[in-house]
DNA sequence: CCAATTAATACTCATTTCGAGTATATATAT
DNA sequence: ATATATATACTCGAAATGAGTATTAATTGG
């Protein structure tokens, strides 16, 4: 158990994320050439004192960003998930492999640091995104593709446990929260291209890729982030001080992907007591003016678990 | 960003837990003098493909366990909060920094290997039990230090934010899945004795003490797995292969700390789908002899999320 | 065999929450 | 004045929840 052979060097990456007219965003760096990458910096151990200490330090030299709720998410330590996109196999860092520990941050800053950009993280998840419709993509290109996955197995015990995956992944009944778990069965099935550059191979795959295992991250946050909502008053961390009711349903609806029922939405805005009236009104383009809310804080004290859950499938959009 | 000067070294610790005899009980090494210790090991780059893997690597060499159940809870890097109890401060394993990834594992094989011992979870949290009644030590210790903490603030924003803490930890309407607030409460307000350890003083506390931040990862555990239990059947990973519905609900309690009422819990569990009963029955001392069931695996396919939620506080013992 | 005890199991009932509507009111643009 | 877009109020049935009561089935001590 000599200390020296046990040694890792420890990456913080952050999916930071905000939310932008009606897109929820994720801020990257992207150089030209490679991958989208989430920014990720180095834990110190000398000069921080905690590992969110030592995220929160750099964030703040790298983008003007402060971090209004940040959360620990995972720590990945998988050999061969951290492959850049060139396939230098693993190393980084002079050799000492990577532990990355992922974190989620939200933000309703939007002035992206040189180097960086805001980027809809339906980019890198178009399945996710069942607002409008339920993705075309995933009855013309995913279930055949996890159809053959199926049918590829070893045994047909393999086979069974395949079929289970896929059918509660893409099955009847979607459930929003199971990003990690569907990005997990594509990188396993080859639809993604990173499963394919962690071969050592390359090939092309759905939605944008990301350098290292960064996807992997990302896909963590936006489920961890959408179980929170339910739960958790989150939501009011990345809108405006003041906002319409209207305002606030969309930014929901785009962290969950999915349509809510307007009046339902309402009624339980309202039960809660997570918001109270400004007085004042929006002056929209057309239609009828709405008051303008702002978040109740005193909800945090009175309410043990408040949040929007979402419940409602389906819905007109209304 | 010179490698050597990022490099720490990672602990895996365990928080393997079994219910017997109506009690969660957590298993840790207990050498006579030091603090009760979770199981843990180091992360080995070299021959650990996974975190995950290394963990099932060394509990399986040191233990027989087969550990049914495995999710990691939390990666603490704290500097100070992983001093041992003779007080050689923050050092370990030739003086690299030692961050922790912590991990919950259930099991239902319940022979302990050496050094090792299963101890009550409750000894490490005496007021997580409100099996019975509210614990006496709430209202009789707990309380008043708290409101002197609060009283002690250094200005009036900060008492505001400090009583706000208390309220949600210990006021109305017990959330028995603050399980960590609690705990990190009572260790800002110097109520546990890792709070003196840490601090390099010694005094005593309320609970049984544990070596570093490993009582921190336990309260992380129990609150994980309380939170579990209602959307995941994971229960059944802790009972054996065939059970009474009233074992099953004891079991439920002891994890939950709180008691539910029978005839919910039955319906409950049936409506679900959760066990399909074998035709045998048990043998009691005493009493009518109730079916035995077994868990539905089918469940997993068939239902989204699965799982026991408590909701009711108190009901009777019935 | 009887009574006391222990537990299983069946059924009831009011309340709350949920999902999905309809109806109406208030703006602006043309 | 009308079309359009939105806000807001209210209704209604279905399902889930919380808390019971009532009844049945077994064992043990006398």
């Amino acid at each position: 158990m000599s200390a020296k052979y046990n040694v890792v060097s420890i990456g913080l990456s952050a999916a930071i994320v905000a939310v932008e007219s009606e897109q929820p965003v994720v801020l990257v760096v992207a150089h030209d050439g490679s991958d989208d990458a989430l920014p990720f910096g180095p834990f110190d151990p000398a000069h921080h004192r905690t590992l969110e200490s030592g995220l929160r330090k750099w964030v703040g030299e790298q983008t003007r960003f402060d971090l209004g709720y940040t959360e620990q998410l995972y720590t990945f330590g998988d050999k061969g998930r951290h492959t850049p996109t060139g396939g230098d196999k693993g190393r980084q860092s002079g050799g000492a492999r990577v532990v990355s520990v992922g974190y989620l941050a939200l933000t309703r800053r939007v002035k992206e640091a040189p180097e960086t950009q805001w980027r809809g993280w339906y980019h890198y998840f178009p399945w996710e995104d069942w607002r409008d419709t339920r993705p075309a993509m995933i009855d013309s290109v995913i279930l055949p593709a996890l159809k053959k996955f199926v049918k590829d197995a070893l045994n047909a015990e393999a086979a069974e446990l395949r079929r289970e995956r896929v059918n509660v992944c893409f099955g009847e009944g979607w459930d929003e929260e199971r990003v990690l778990e569907r990005y997990e069965l594509l990188y396993e099935a080859g639809l993604v291209e990173e499963f394919y550059r962690d071969g050592g191979k390359s090939g092309a795959g759905l939605g944008t890729a990301m350098l290292f295992d960064h996807r992997r991250i990302l896909a963590t946050a936006i489920a961890r982030l959408r179980g929170k909502l339910k739960y958790r008053p989150v939501v009011f961390e990345l809108m405006a001080p003041a906002f319409t009711l209207l305002e606030l349903q969309r930014a929901v609806e785009a962290l969950a992907g999915l349509r809510l029922h307007k009046q339902n939405f309402r009624r339980l805005v309202a039960e809660q007591g997570l918001v109270e009236g400004t007085g004042k009104f929006s002056a929209p383009a057309r239609g009828r003016p709405a008051e303008l809310f702002r978040f109740r804080r005193g909800v945090l004290r009175e309410r043990p678990a408040p949040g929007l859950r979402l419940g409602s499938r389906r819905g007109k959009t209304s």
